[in-house]
DNA sequence: GTGAAAGTTGAAGTCAACTTCATGTCAAGT
DNA sequence: ACTTGACATGAAGTTGACTTCAACTTTCAC
């Protein structure tokens, strides 16, 4: 770490366990910031690492991008996040996972059903109705799970 | 429907709900198969939609391609599958659902703790930890969700 | 037997979220 | 001053799961 306060690059892979091309990545996108030094290198804010908590654990569940970005965005131009700022956006989350969970356990369930009945009909089991339990496309999207990818890939 | 018990691709689209490009894409990768007319076009059996319901359900919890491949591989050969071979086949999903419902409930009540706090910290904070809650990297993989894409994209 | 609808193919495109690469510059300890 | 490791960039590659396209060919109801 830089004796002023600000992290450089390497600082900040370190502390937030992002790669240095998911940084720039995200800086492109918008997600973070960074100065410059004279020479062209990125110095970032430490604010940046609780940014980039917030965007790991977004991403944790199940948010794209796009959505993180929205959500950044509605943080206060001015001045640093307060706590009371992410955890505002922290809120929308706990209904999001409890609906995503709802949708496992009634895919679960219905899944004990199908056991039972031997069925995994078409029409009628709600496992593998395209627009049953799982559906409700457009309006209200309910979420379904992805496996977790690594996050250090070498 | 053909006078024969035999559908069409068209047939199978609708009744599966599955794109024709899907479904050329799963025989390709050897998930379903369909016999063919003196003309060359395909003619799938009515077991076939069975499998593509299996398929659907699978990647609704999450399952890649390659792993609904498989299990459809241990399907008998010769025969037409039975209720018990589904059944087989969908049990261990329950054990899976409930990992990830057992995950997502873990990041909710770490979220819930969070905002409590209004930490959000790297190092300690559960939702956003990388190698914490949803971590458990290599072995015994943990799911977390993705949203459910749009079925059929005009 | 004919016209429209449905089907065929391989190759290439898409999308998200990054990573990898090639090539060149910066920063900093000795 | 020098060297070494860290950092810079744009372009292209990756992965999974499909979709789209262009250019034909088959089927079948009438």
């Amino acid at each position: 770490m830089r004796p002023d306060d600000l992290l450089t690059l390497g600082d900040v892979t370190r502390r937030s366990g992002f790669a240095a091309s998911a940084l720039r990545f995200y800086e492109r996108g918008g997600l973070i910031s960074a100065t410059r030094t004279a020479g062209g290198q990125r110095r970032y804010e430490r604010s940046v690492l609780r940014r980039l908590a917030f965007i790991r654990a977004a991403r944790n569940i199940g948010l794209s991008l796009d959505e993180v970005r929205d959500a950044l965005d509605t943080l206060p131009g001015g001045r640093t996040p307060t706590k009371a700022d992410w955890a505002r956006l922290s809120k929308a989350w706990s209904a999001r996972l409890d609906a995503q969970i709802r949708a496992l356990r009634a895919l679960r369930d219905g899944l004990d059903s199908c056991i039972g009945c031997g069925c995994l009909s078409l029409r009628h089991c709600a496992m593998s109705n395209p627009s049953d339990v799982a559906g409700t496309r457009g309006v209200g999207a309910v979420y379904l799970p992805r496996p977790l990818t690594e996050e250090h890939r070498h």
